[in-house]
DNA sequence: AGCACGCCGACT
DNA sequence: GTCGGCGTGCTC
């Protein structure tokens, strides 16, 4: 019999490596790569899914093996390629995941159908799993082994929540009934503003697990009732021409140099460096058609779909039902749907966030990444992974290219492909929009000149000619909620989270206190929960407070506020972004999510408040990203006719962050920032890993730190810090960090997996151990 | 994750 | 002697 390579899905790391077994006659001739198969594993011999990978000589198991028999094939055709699987094996090694975390990022839930499996004895059926109990070695090749789907994952049915009471009794019931969970308090509330909710979102937005969900439920307060998926279909009126615009000279450069490329079939790269309103999009239009030409296909990335709607609107008008879109509110059901269409090729476009980059498209011939310095792009759950790194894992190994575009490139990439003379510079607008003027006012004069508003003078100025002149303004601040601190005069006591390291944030509108970590509520306490005095005041200022501010300043203006709290989960950044667009609303007021992207041609005003909460933040790329955002921010001010004007608020005004964001000098940043890395030898100049031990048990974590640093030293990786994360503690879980830096990339990693494998066998169950590999690198 | 093996104490 | 507690190690 032929001797086949499988790899175990679902597995711990214990497994996480190739098996062999032997595969029947029967099924030698359907078997090809990256068709499931299932396996009779362990002791046990419990039935485990499998990807097969390809039948191998019979000498490479001369071993001491006897082996077992692939019992069945589950697809009729390979759920992944080869190409798919060396990338799962880069990624696997680079991010310390396994294989098969890396290969169910390829494949969408809907495609792993839960399947029953039964035996076929006197035409009766019994489940294979209870006769393997009963019959240890099995023939396999004598069994009939049939699957029947167990539940109807296809269906188009989610779980959602609604309120069994009435609004009037629930609000009631959140402020008089002996309610002390603070996770059913914020489901009712939640419910309260939104009427229905799906559970998963409510697990994923959160941090409201369906037990909550379920207790609620029984003690009558809410009801669990199952909805068919509503198709959403983009609505195909307002998409933008089809004719693809007249390309500008630089436009044109950029287009003839990269089409060279595509004619090598080999692997290139190109990072596209142009100014806001430089035309990007146009250049992606016309190399997404040149490839299609070729009967190639092109992935596009963009940070987030929800944020992104021009993007959408120009690729859906150029390429019509040639794209497939995936975005994060899509169903089980839409998601599979849309993974089948690029399978089958029904599409030769794929567009959509971070996880796009492992659309299935088997002669793939360019993946654009827009916004390339987004940090969108990192995962935060394992695998870590980059997508611009996987991008360009997936271009070397798919031998096809790789474009990234950005205003204001990540330093680390720029200094990459400068190196490679691989970057395109656009320095000039498209149409003659001048870059906007921008002033910066210091915000300690402002307090000596007794002002104690939230606003400038010079800012309450502009903000007022621009309602005189019905022109927009956009107001940015980093910080959601009201005022970010709750604070004891007597004893200085700062109220926080129970179960995170936080100070906790007052929302107004509410009238509680929130943690912005976990979710967790509480109510506004009377007196200092340390000293008992009554004293106790609010201090620093949210989205939320701004808002209110500016209605009582400007009176007479139209006011908007967009953030986490008020987009939530009605996909409602579309309505309010139209709504301002549309009703020409005098000021809107928001978060990170207001800076990207968007293009009104009647905002010539940006304000960023406290632009030194960007600069100050934990990690060592926040002045790197404050520059990024400032950028950004500042880029959303004269889109139109009009020329645009952008004040920045800030303390520390000779950071340097700010003071190039002021000029929108990405040189000099650029050169002023790898300075400093090169002294202290961060990317580009080495590669940095973070390490994060987590749990519950304060005394275990700090013991196997101690433990963690030692090996590492033993191990001569260079161990630059080592403490308690910013945020020390989250949902009651410990966080400690060692940060550990090289030279050498692949020399350093090399020393974290023998690290990881070592250590991971060690570890008790009370500490989880992390790695993330921070920072892009490519090399 | 399971499951079996094996070494030790408690109990008929 | 025998039953079963769980610590350890293996899974093609």
């Amino acid at each position: 019999m032929k001797v086949g390579a499988v790899l175990i899905d679902n597995t711990t790391k214990d497994f996480d490596k190739v098996y062999y077994y032997e595969v029947p006659e029967s099924l030698e001739n359907s078997l090809v790569t990256g068709v499931r198969v299932n396996v009779p594993f362990g002791r046990g011999n419990s039935i485990r899914l499998a990807y097969f990978l390809d039948f191998v000589e019979k000498e490479t198991n001369k071993d001491q093996y006897k082996l077992k028999q692939i019992i069945n094939i589950v697809d009729s055709d390979s759920v992944i390629s080869k190409n798919q699987i060396k990338l799962a094996k880069e990624i696997k090694d680079k991010y310390f995941c396994t294989y098969s975390q890396a290969i169910n990022m390829m494949i969408p839930t809907g495609a792993k159908i839960k399947k029953e499996k039964y035996v076929l004895i006197d035409g009766k059926k019994i489940k294979l799993s209870t006769y393997m109990k009963n019959h240890s070695p099995i023939d396999y090749s004598l069994l009939t082994v049939i699957e029947e789907e167990q539940k109807n994952v296809n269906s188009r049915f989610v779980k959602r929540v609604k309120l069994a009471v009435s609004r009037e009794n629930a609000a009631e019931l959140i402020e008089s009934y002996e309610f002390n969970n603070e996770k059913q308090i914020r489901l009712i509330e939640l419910l309260l503003d939104y009427d229905t909710l799906t559970v998963s979102d409510l697990q994923n937005y959160e941090n409201i697990s369906s037990s909550t969900v379920n207790t609620l439920s029984k003690k009558g307060f809410v009801t669990v009732f199952e909805q068919e998926e509503q198709r959403k279909p983009l609505t195909m009126t307002d998409l933008e021409t089809f004719v693809p615009d007249q390309l500008s000279y630089h436009q044109e450069q950029a287009v003839s140099r990269i089409s060279d490329a595509f004619e090598s079939d080999s692997f290139n790269r190109f990072l596209i460096k142009g100014i806001t309103g430089s035309g990007k999009t146009e250049i992606y239009l016309q190399l997404a058609r040149k490839v299609i030409e070729k009967g190639k296909q092109v992935i596009i990335l963009v940070p987030e779909i929800s944020l992104t709607p021009i993007m959408i609107r120009r690729f859906m008008g150029r390429f019509g039902n040639e794209v497939a879109v995936l975005h994060s509110r899509l169903s089980v059901v839409e998601r599979y749907e849309e993974w089948k269409k690029i399978k089958d090729k029904k599409v030769s476009i794929a567009l959509g966030a971070r996880s796009c980059v492992f659309a299935p498209f088997d002669q793939l011939g360019l993946i654009i990444i827009d916004e390339e310095h987004e940090t969108s792009y990192k995962s935060e759950t394992t695998p870590k992974y980059s997508a611009v790194d996987v991008a360009n894992m997936r271009c070397r190994i798919d031998k096809c290219v790789l474009v990234l575009g950005s205003a204001t490139p990540s330093v680390t990439t720029y200094h990459l492909f400068k190196k490679e003379d691989a970057v395109i510079t656009i320095d000039e607008r498209v149409t003659k929009e001048q870059l906007p003027q921008v002033s910066i006012v210091d915000m300690k004069e402002e307090f000596i000149k007794n002002n104690r508003s939230i606003f400038s003078e010079k800012l309450q100025e502009e903000i007022r000619k621009n309602i005189e002149n019905k022109e927009q303004t956009m107001l940015f601040l980093n910080r959601r909620g009201y005022e970010n601190f709750y604070l004891c005069r007597d004893c200085g006591e700062v109220i926080k989270c129970d179960a995170c390291d936080v100070s906790m944030t007052y929302h107004k509108n509410r009238n509680r206190l929130f943690c912005h970590y976990c979710g967790l509520i509480k109510h506004i306490p009377e007196k200092c929960p340390s000293c008992g005095e009554s004293h106790i005041a609010s201090f620093g200022v949210g989205t939320e407070k701004v808002e209110e501010q500016i209605k009582e300043i400007f009176e007479e203006a139209t006011v908007l506020r967009m953030d986490l709290d008020t987009t939530g989960y009605k996909n409602s950044h579309v309505a309010i972004l139209d709504q301002f667009r549309n009703e020409n609303v005098n000021i809107l007021i928001g978060t990170q999510m207001i800076a990207k992207g968007h293009d009104f041609g009647n905002v010539t005003l940006v304000g960023i408040l406290a632009a030194d909460t960007l600069t100050k933040g934990f990690s060592i790329f926040s002045e790197e990203r404050a520059f990024q955002l400032i950028t950004q921010a500042v880029g959303r001010s004269g889109r139109g006719e009009k020329e645009g004007r952008a004040v920045i608020q800030a303390y520390d005004v000779d950071n340097h962050a700010i003071t190039f964001g002021v000029k929108q000098d990405y040189y000099d940043f650029y050169a002023y920032e790898m300075a400093v890395r090169e002294q202290l030898l961060y990317p580009p100049f080495g590669i940095i890993g973070k390490i994060i031990l987590s749990g519950s048990y304060e005394k275990d974590i700090l013991f196997w730190m101690t433990k963690a640093e030692n090996l590492l030293k033993e191990m001569h990786v260079d161990v630059s810090y080592k403490a308690k994360d910013p945020v020390s503690m989250i949902n009651n879980n410990y966080r400690y960090r060692v940060v550990v830096k090289g030279y050498n990339s692949s020399e350093l990693l090399k020393k974290m997996r023998s690290f990881y494998n070592y250590i991971y066998r060690k570890l008790p169950k009370s500490v989880k151990c992390s790695i993330d590999i921070d920072g892009i690198d490519m090399i």
